[in-house]
DNA sequence: ACCTGAACACCGTTCAAGT
DNA sequence: ACCTGAACACCGTTCAAGT
């Protein structure tokens, strides 16, 4: 045992603050979080988290960058363009799977993250590629980020309905009810389809 | 001037309520209703809206339940079902420009209401009109339904991306930068197209 | 430099009481 | 039947103080 010794226990960071906050907000759903309560789970009082964050918007963005870095961003990018988009879409939609309290919550909130701007040029790039012309590639980028945030809103409830107020909220448990693969790869093989044909349309 | 009189103020109704709660969140933003504040914009004592409603969420839903109703369900449906489609999506989309603070907290609710039911059972009958056959019609419907969630919530920051946090948020008021119908459209036509390659797809 | 605790100005909601 | 006010158990955040 030395005397000048190791802290009695690890230093608070903005990483462990992030992922303690994602910890709870997997338990008990983001409308929970508390700074009270991310601090007590923390062991540390309540304000010594302002010293690594600014303010709960703040955490809260720092969270949503830390799961949207699980996203994977092919480099280098496959030379096929749609099979570029449809990992992304896969990826996006698998990430939106493993969190499905927080993409809601991400998706209505007021600001981006720097991550999400990545997301969005890598689509810009592969359309780049695809041949779609300067004039339309912003509207069909947008078009494309749109799709895969209600996809990730859609995913989040598991492909289904959201229960009405009153109905019982269903079950996560239910693997048989899981969508699978082949309804995700459905629904992102629609929209390339249409950018194909938007495509030709313009070659021919 | 009788004795018997009208009351001294309206009666509170569950819809004077919602009225006034939309109003407010179009004001200053759905984060910053509270009870308190609404009964006070009312003239009312806070305790008084539970009589109407059940709580803040059943407020909400009543208020996004209000406001789905302004989105026209043309009855009886195009014949044509790419055409019903497109109403449907440009009514969705105009819908969502006109409550751009109140559609991406409707869409993280983890509850529905019954408007939302009704706009996708619309979606799914006129799949079948289209011809696409059961065993895809349940994917397709989600697909489009998750697109018009997306595209509602992206249409609601004017098809912008967000601000990073500390980036000024941009003003509402640059009529030069509104997104134009021909950018909804080309949105919409793209995942029509999709869907008219996939139902062509399996004719052949 | 990092953490703490008291304090401030708020919340949603319960409940007993008023008319 | 409808509304009220006090009270309860919370919030996020500021600030002066501790080590």
């Amino acid at each position: 045992m030395t005397k000048k010794a190791r802290p009695r226990r690890e230093p608070l960071t903005a990483e462990r603050i992030y992922q303690a906050a994602l910890d709870l907000m997997q338990e008990t759903g983001v409308e929970d979080l508390s700074m009270r309560k991310l601090a007590s789970a923390l062991g540390v009082d309540a304000m010594s988290i302002y010293h690594h964050v600014e303010n709960k918007q703040a955490l809260l963005l720092g969270v949503f960058q830390t799961v949207l870095e699980e996203v994977p961003l092919p480099d280098p990018p496959p030379c096929d363009w749609k099979q570029a988009l449809r990992e992304l879409g896969k990826g996006f939609y698998v990430v939106a799977r493993r969190y499905p309290n927080l993409f809601p919550y991400m998706i209505s909130s007021p600001y981006g993250t720097p991550r999400e701007r990545e997301i969005y040029q890598y689509i810009r790039s592969a359309l780049q590629r695809a041949g779609i012309h300067e004039a339309d590639r912003l509207r069909a980028t947008s078009a494309l980020y749109t799709y895969g945030i209600g996809m990730a809103n859609v995913a989040s409830a598991g492909l289904r309905l959201k229960p009405l107020y009153g109905e019982p909220v269903p079950e996560p448990d239910a693997p048989e009810q899981e969508p699978s693969d082949a309804d995700v790869e459905f629904s992102i093989n629609l929209i390339l389809a249409g950018l194909e044909d938007h495509i030709q349309g313009h070659k021919r």
